[in-house]
DNA sequence: AGTCAATTTGCAACCGGTTGCAAAAATCTT
DNA sequence: AAGATTTTTGCAACCGGTTGCAAATTGACT
């Protein structure tokens, strides 16, 4: 059925190991053969099986992509960016549904039993040891947007999230709100407990500020607006740092829904700086996170790790910068 | 470094195929070499090598995902269910980046090198050809969310576009419009063609009403608010068929910017009942597309197709309904 | 033309599994 | 208990490639 090496070799009427040598980067070929090869695998259709060559190299270029959330838009970006870039080093993913209901060890399992290079674990709401199971199977793995440690056990490629819960804590405190809020993502989250602890740092200097704080099930629009609602039928805080910009946009529409104004009544900050967040009818004040230069930078790193299984894990943190628009009120 | 059949069949003191049977569904292996197999198997921490295996049985349990709009939160539910879909079946889906600026080609080629078992190709908007390209190639294909035909070539699974724009006609006609407009998608795509056609069947019907029509460059967000836009500016229609559900937000934030109200001066309906649709305070109303179902239907037909390739093309629709909510003013 | 070093080539073994076949072992008949 | 069946087992070849090594070729230089 397929075309094999075999038959271009004969064809071209060289050796096997001829014809792999063509395909093979850096390998030794005389010009002569290199164009004979090449003219009956054109004839021919070939194209080398990957997975056959992964046998005796031991590289599949497969990356493993987990991820869990799929109501936060934010991971279309990652679906979007991660192959990319894979592609363009002549990798590809091999994607992993992680979401609640589903097993993880089978997971780790099955990324085995298709010997991916490396995994790139793409969530905020995994928690290390979920990544650290890979680490222990011996595969190579990243995790995104995942937690900063002193000592890290896994490479970890994200924000810091402590810094961008203090980022926010210092605007609504500069915009002289004096009862605010933390309206979190799930409270299991590492990056939900970093942005609260960041935040309260803050809060913590200035005891004239009224603080409470409550957290969403989940990432989500609907998560959001569930939250803000209950809020709203006790007695709201004046500002809101949401957990992310999804949680802010549904806290936003429950906002709007009780026929309050924003920010005249309540503001609201996030965090992701999200496409939505810029539409002219959302507006959102938020903090920007690098996405694509925390994918990029995941993607060199996992490569890296797959050449140098034993570096020792490493923390990347990129900065993250607020971002103004119409969701705070104006600095007095 | 793994462990491989071989370690696992010195331990337990048989063959090799002992233990290749004893891991291979239906193979012929008593009760007690098998006990012998898996304790060593599970003393060693061994699973076996899908891509070896992949070698000689023909099946590497791969299928290719290609997507191409990531502006579209629906292709989030995709990438929920197909991987979803295809672990229960114990499959893995290798995916691929199809935006404009990649070359087609080169994903075909890639795809062959991991010899996929089969592809998923779910995109409303890549054109026919590309999935004929996988079928000329050899390659099991279903193309989700496509154009029927009526002599098929390739597999096609997915809602019949021209009688959802009959629904749409039908349902401004119903309202009792007189000016209305189909605002679709790419002009290219085989879904905006075909829903415009269907449109347009109701409006000929109808000569007293008044009928014109765009397309927006993308179905996004943006797209839709910037089409939208540009119809504020001139004199606009009384109702909109927008091309689905994400042109409509975006076309529901432009009017409301605009200072206009929904349904009162302009009505809106959509296409796919995505989450955001329900939200109270975007409350769409719109045409269901039952997403999952499309998918489970796809899985299962490329599944039939990996076992039995020559199956003749089949096109599978699933019926829409209108989802009544409220962007369209009431029945009079 | 002859020597020597540098390149290129093919052989054969291997990667981690599967599988047809015949021999060996277990089970059934009578 | 011997013979006939059925089941289980291991051997060896194969899947589609890669690669170390030694032989063959090429080219440079006397």
């Amino acid at each position: 059925m397929a075309v094999t090496l075999k038959d271009v070799a004969e064809r071209a009427g060289v050796s096997r190991s001829a014809v792999s040598r063509t395909f093979t980067e850096g390998a030794s070929v005389s010009e002569k053969t290199r164009r004979k090869v090449e003219k009956a695998a054109d004839e021919l259709g070939y194209s080398p099986n990957a997975l056959a060559s992964s046998l005796t190299t031991g590289r599949t270029k497969l990356i493993g992509l987990v991820s869990n959330n799929f109501h936060n838009p934010i991971v279309l970006e990652v679906f979007d960016l991660v192959p990319r870039g894979l592609q363009e080093r002549g990798l590809r993913p091999l994607l992993v549904n992680l979401s609640d209901e589903i097993d993880p060890a089978n997971s780790v399992r099955m990324l085995r039993q298709y010997s991916v290079d490396g995994v790139i674990v793409a969530s905020s709401t995994l928690p290390p040891s979920f990544s650290k199971a890979f680490r222990d199977a011996g595969v190579p793995v990243v995790h995104s947007f995942g937690r900063r440690s002193s000592t890290p056990e896994v490479h970890v490629v994200g924000i810091d999230n402590q810094e961008c819960g203090r980022m926010a804590g210092r605007t609504l405190v500069d915009r002289g709100y004096t009862r605010v809020a933390f309206l979190g993502g799930p409270e299991r989250a590492t990056s939900t407990q970093d942005r609260f602890a960041g935040f309260m740092d803050v809060m913590r200097a200035h005891p004239e500020i009224e603080v409470s704080h409550s957290f969403a099930s989940d990432y989500s629009f609907d998560a959001g607006r569930v939250e803000m609602t209950k809020q709203l039928m006790t007695d709201p805080a004046q500002a809101y740092f949401c957990g992310d910009d999804v949680l802010s946009i549904g806290a936003l529409s429950a906002v709007e829904d009780a026929g309050l104004s924003v920010p005249g009544d309540v503001g609201l900050i996030g965090l992701n700086d999200m496409e939505m967040a810029r539409w002219e009818n959302i507006d959102l004040t938020t903090i920007r996170q690098p996405i694509p230069e925390i994918i990029n930078s995941s993607i060199d790193l996992v490569v890296a790790t797959v050449d140098k299984p034993d570096r020792t894990p490493e923390a990347r943190l990129f900065p993250c910068e607020i971002v103004e628009r119409g969701t705070l009120r104006p600095l007095t």
